[in-house]
DNA sequence: ACTCTTCACTGAACCGGTTAAGGGAGTGCG
DNA sequence: CGCACTCCCTTAACCGGTTCAGTGAAGAGT
């Protein structure tokens, strides 16, 4: 019932128990040369009768590599509970840090400065062997923070916000570019978009490509939000509250849970879905095939791209200097969201 | 451009700028009585100005506490991304453990096996101070477990699946019962309840409180699903295909998600919702005020359960022995997917 | 004037590993 | 036989903190 006061094990037991001394067991726990076969043979025994594993606390501190990699998300839990996008974007993350037998070391932080500050206190309490930085603004303080700290990172986000850091990211100009082109091929003449929080580069970025692509069209909205399903709805509400010639016939979200949002003010304001007004979402979590219609949406391998996180951030670690470069661009995948305006 | 070669700065440089022995430096970092005021300024000066923090690793290492606590979550990356469950439990953890200054080691395992390694090692690699168990099921192995290593843990789950560890859990029972007494005081009398994966323990629990409960009524059903939103799909469908008398007037769902995904079957069946079925959601994340009729659940402070874990784990870990409890049984939340059969 | 406390601080051992330098035994070779 | 060369393994310093016994000086008590 009551816990057994743990004997820990340390190397010397081992060590005791083997017959050799704490350098030999290193050794042959590090697969180093410099020991025959049979004392190997004879460590890894000790070591498994005693239920000996070597403390990572004390292999970090002795110098060699820590393998535990820094994740802070700043985004108000409300809404990362919600966003299919964080957990799929981690299980992926995760799939290649298992491969190394590393963890994730998570941080929930309310804003900027304090993400800086456990970055860097992770690093200079070497808690870290690197860092995987999301939610890229302009001037992100993060990009000094990270020269000046020598810490290695890999920034997700497109290099115009990540500074000279390695990073991965999304060509998300392209895909908004995309989004706007095949609404356009089903005749659409008035789109509006949903965007994310202002603040972050790549609303920034897809901002300014909606801008571009949907320039020449009659009509053209674009509303910011917080990712919220809340401020979703309330952006789809105040933009299909218009008359029919005044109001877009199709709407682009920049994440799925507002889409959805998107979806339920349609319904309840009157409006068939795709027929009086097309909706498109992003990300295309399995949330998109559970509604009715099913959503369009620009479709993206999340896992995938935060597998490609881990694995880029694991050769900057070990110097390899890995490179930026961008994943597959999302591509459209057309549901029953979307048709020619009636 | 390139990262500047990264000067340590140790507790040795501390001291040697103030003046003083590393011994002092520490007394005065860690609030322990003994030091001048003015050398607690002056240490505190020197650190700052050379931009110093205590390396935990160090410190963990010196013989204190870990500040880090465990979490291995054992479900299909493809149902986690989607589970708002998670991260807002993740969230509230967080929150609790920000106040501490501590972190969360986070690593996604594929099987029981996998949590029971990675839980150890994580323990005798001094990785961790202490870690929160979920996803219990009947004899899990974990018990054993974490007797055996002595580790400090808080198990989320009801005490007749944690053994003797110290548990915080929701009672599933009462709010399965509250569930079933609501809809058939509405009327209904032909009640469905699709459930969570069967090898969890609390699905067993809802399971039995469900059939004690729905025993009395002319028909109850219920499936076992994985918690996924295609699963909650298909075992809506299979349970709305029988002709009008033979086929449940409520279905009830063991998460949210599934009861999207059971809405929107219902709308491709020609069903209206309430009129036709009554649909009842589970954990109410935001997501089911987000659907058209809004979702009613039995609802639950998932993040404020997060938190309530993390300061029962906190009081473990300082031997204040916590003691199991439950958080508020979740309350019923009627909403438009509710109303007594046509 | 002498002892007794208290206070502020130092020194050194220690946590559990890693690692470079070194040492002894066995072998090959001139 | 002596020497060099390997091969295996040990020794000891070190990583960056914590902790505790101990020291020296100032102040209190008699």
């Amino acid at each position: 019932m009551t816990a057994t006061p743990t004997p820990r094990v340390t190397i010397k037991d081992v060590a005791a128990r083997a017959g050799v001394s704490k350098g030999a067991v290193s050794l042959a726990f590090n697969h180093k040369p410099g020991l025959s076969e049979a004392t190997r043979d004879r460590i890894f025994l000790a070591a498994r009768e005693l239920g000996w594993s070597p403390s990572l606390t004390a292999r970090t501190l002795a110098g060699s590599r820590v393998d535990v990699v820094g994740l802070a998300v700043c985004r108000p839990a409300r809404v990362l509970g919600l966003e299919p996008w964080y957990m799929d974007f981690v299980s992926g993350v995760e799939s290649v840090l298992a491969e190394h037998s590393s963890s994730l070391l998570l941080r929930l932080v309310r804003n900027m400065d304090e993400e800086v500050g456990v970055q860097e206190s992770w690093w200079r309490g070497r808690q870290i062997g690197g860092s995987i930085l999301v939610d890229f603004r302009a001037d992100d303080p993060r990009v000094g923070l990270v020269e000046r700290l020598g810490l290695p990172v890999v920034a997700v986000g497109h290099p115009s916000l990540t500074g000279g850091l390695t990073s991965v990211w999304t060509d998300d100009a392209t895909a908004v570019t995309e989004a706007v082109r095949y609404l356009a091929a089903l005749g659409h003449r008035r789109i509006a978009r949903v965007g994310g929080a202002a603040a972050l580069g790549h609303t920034a970025i897809r901002t300014a490509a909606f801008d571009e692509a949907a320039g020449a069209l009659a009509g053209a909205w674009q509303v910011a939000t917080d990712f919220s399903g809340d401020a979703g709805a309330r952006a789809t509400r105040s933009l299909l509250t218009a008359s029919a010639p005044d109001r877009p016939t199709a709407i682009v979200y920049d994440n799925d849970i507002m889409a959805v949002a998107g979806l339920s003010v349609a319904a309840e304001m009157g409006l068939r879905v795709p027929d009086d007004v097309s909706l498109l979402a992003w990300d295309d979590s399995q949330l998109c095939r559970l509604t009715h219609p099913t959503l369009s949406a620009m479709s993206h391998d999340v896992h995938g791209f935060g597998a490609e996180v881990a694995r880029t951030l694991f050769s900057v670690i070990t110097g390899g200097e890995g490179g930026s470069h961008p994943v597959p661009t999302p591509v459209l995948t057309p549901r029953g969201s979307t048709a020619p305006p009636r």
